[in-house]
DNA sequence: ATTTTGAATTATGAATACAATTTGAAAAGA
DNA sequence: TCTTTTCAAATTGTATTCATAATTCAAAAT
């Protein structure tokens, strides 16, 4: 048992921060939709004041839109913002990439190898959630392995307001065999901790993974 | 005049955002000093409510500390932030090159030219101040020429971070020469719209940055 | 029938009130 | 003299209140 941090429960704008960040990126939250600020205070027992500094937060990070005496919005997921985010998220996946060949351990590297093994069994099984999921804990499993909390940070930002548009549009099969073939690359780059070949992969993974979706929403 | 735009004035809590970010970015507010929150009320002429929002935003953009109780602090500029900050700032100003490579218009292009040449004229006048502004010019410019909001907001994100660093510690008369010439070499990749060429040339001014900072500052 | 108006209602932004926690200095004890 | 304890004052987190702006909707006007 841990009895070296100092126990702090989080003050409830944080806790509501983390609520309604998951509720908007699981689509709970509709986008476009109107907060309903009350029914929210009701539902969650507490008062208007940290649910309203839980918005500017959310807002700060683009998943809310507030509008001057009309209350907030779940912000849109727009073909501008993807175009725009998912370079970004392109180049920090690839510094991850790069930083993760050079300072993870072997038994990261495995697990990472480990998880494409997975994922690679539910494309075979055509089991689309499963291969999500697998794929998530991929990425985020390379960018723990980056060391860099700032790194880690950001990307983490971007992932939230993008990860809305999965739900929108379902990629092709033929994508979606693409994007495995991709994998396999770069499963192999890790194994190899070739950084630089790495990151190329990535961020080209992540363009055609935009260019998919704007295929699919279009 | 404009009547189009619905006019709205800004919030309290948003004004407040800016000011302090700004008070905290120019050294006003010091590192690890207590946020004095009925002394800002005061001077500012504001309630708790909106100072208090204000705070949370600039917590989570990492400026601010929150501890549970015991109020706000301003964030301190460690070695490790910044040695995780600077890399990622270095590949976002990367693909800033790369885009404005692409996008620019040529006036675009030659603006930014003409900054570097003033730049060097104040180098040689061994103006720093003068320099740090149109080095600082030459970086916005090239992100506005980028035309990407996302990598925008990241990037500003992180700098407001990180340059509270400068005013720690002043760069060694060698060093500045050599960002000197590394800025020649950037100049002459925007000229060229070498996108690829620009994007590396970033990235190891933006690492020699980084590595001249660690110096000064141990 | 459709649009316009304006009073009543509701929602929002900001200030204030209140309860819980921390702080710090004085008092008590070693 | 140096700790430790105690307790009032200050600070903080959250709830509530209040003024103002937006919305609604029924009545009036076109």
């Amino acid at each position: 048992m841990n009895l070296s941090t100092p126990l702090t429960r989080p003050s409830l704008h944080e806790e509501l921060v983390t609520r309604l960040r998951q509720a908007i990126v699981e689509g709970s939250l509709e986008p476009g939709a109107k907060v309903p600020e009350r029914e929210l205070c009701e539902n969650l027992g507490v008062s208007r004041t940290p649910l309203r500094e839980a918005l500017k937060v959310l807002a700060n990070e683009g998943l809310v839109i507030l509008q001057s005496n009309r209350g907030a919005r779940i912000s849109k997921v727009t073909m501008e913002e993807l175009e725009h985010a998912f370079p970004v998220i392109a180049v920090l996946e690839g510094l991850a990439g790069e930083l993760a060949c050079d300072l993870a351990s072997d038994t990261e590297i495995a697990q990472i190898v480990a998880r494409h093994n997975d994922m690679f069994r539910h494309y075979e099984a055509g089991d689309r959630p499963a291969y999500f999921q697998a794929n998530h804990d991929i990425h985020a499993a390379l960018m723990a392995a980056a060391r860099n909390d700032v790194l880690a940070q950001h990307y983490a930002m971007l992932s939230s307001r993008v990860e809305r548009a999965r739900l929108l549009a379902n990629v092709s099969d033929s994508r979606w065999a693409e994007a495995v073939e991709e994998h396999r690359g770069i499963v192999k780059a890790i194994e190899a901790r070739d950084g630089a070949l790495l990151s190329a992969l990535l961020r080209t993974h992540l363009n055609n993974k935009l260019a998919a979706l704007k295929k699919a929403l279009s």
